[in-house]
DNA sequence: TATTATAATCGTAATATTGCAATATTAAAT
DNA sequence: ATTTAATATTGCAATATTACGATTATAATA
């Protein structure tokens, strides 16, 4: 109990629920949207923009990470990384078709 | 301790948060598509459907409502509700626009 | 009114998420 | 080789989510 029936549901369902995950908190939007924004690679100061504590941010980044939202150096001393753009351009599509399919006319 | 820090957090970020939030799980995903693909209101068998119990269920669907993106009748015998379409789309802007901003020149 | 079918609510167990203090890594600079 | 600055990892507490059995509410129908 308590878990996810995963197994239950179709891979792209699975899949568009595991993306949305990762914008499901307003951390991880505002980093996104802010590394969006850069102009280069970010090499620091997400802690002081978003207002967390360092390994909190640590743990956001890494969930977005995860899905291949992320490209670039991650450990050491200074990050440096940037939205993947094939990445970020997947996911768009993949909403966009979500929101696409509505067959509807009643209420 | 263990509760999202939405006060930090700028209105907007927060609300894309909450809508990616009804889409973070597969359930409501398989939910929202199988009734934005109905040619009327639904009035029954998403249990089955869907394949998990009852009470599950209607827990989603209440997580849906709550975001607005379903309207109908809910109390009573047979439900009958459909996707609501203006908050549909008005997601999919949200979204859309979310993924459009991107300045990138790095990596 | 009693029955029946359907959906909501309650209660609870299992698991996941969020957040941070403390600590450990890492790699550059001294 | 030390120190230093930046990030990752660990461990844990608080809270949220997921799921379902049992029960209750609802409204149509016999």
């Amino acid at each position: 109990m308590g878990t996810t029936k995963t197994h239950i549901f179709s891979p792209k369902h699975n899949e568009l629920a595991r993306a949305a995950k990762v914008m499901a908190h307003p951390a991880r939007v505002a980093i996104l949207e802010y590394i969006s924004k850069q102009e280069g690679c970010i090499c620091t100061d997400l802690v002081e923009e978003i207002g967390l504590a360092q390994p909190t941010i640590s743990q956001h980044l890494n969930e977005i990470k995860k899905v291949g939202l992320l490209k670039g150096t991650f450990e050491g001393k200074n990050l440096c990384y940037c939205i993947n753009r094939e990445k970020w351009l997947e996911l768009q599509h993949f909403f966009n078709s979500f929101f696409s399919v509505i067959h509807q006319n009643c209420c």
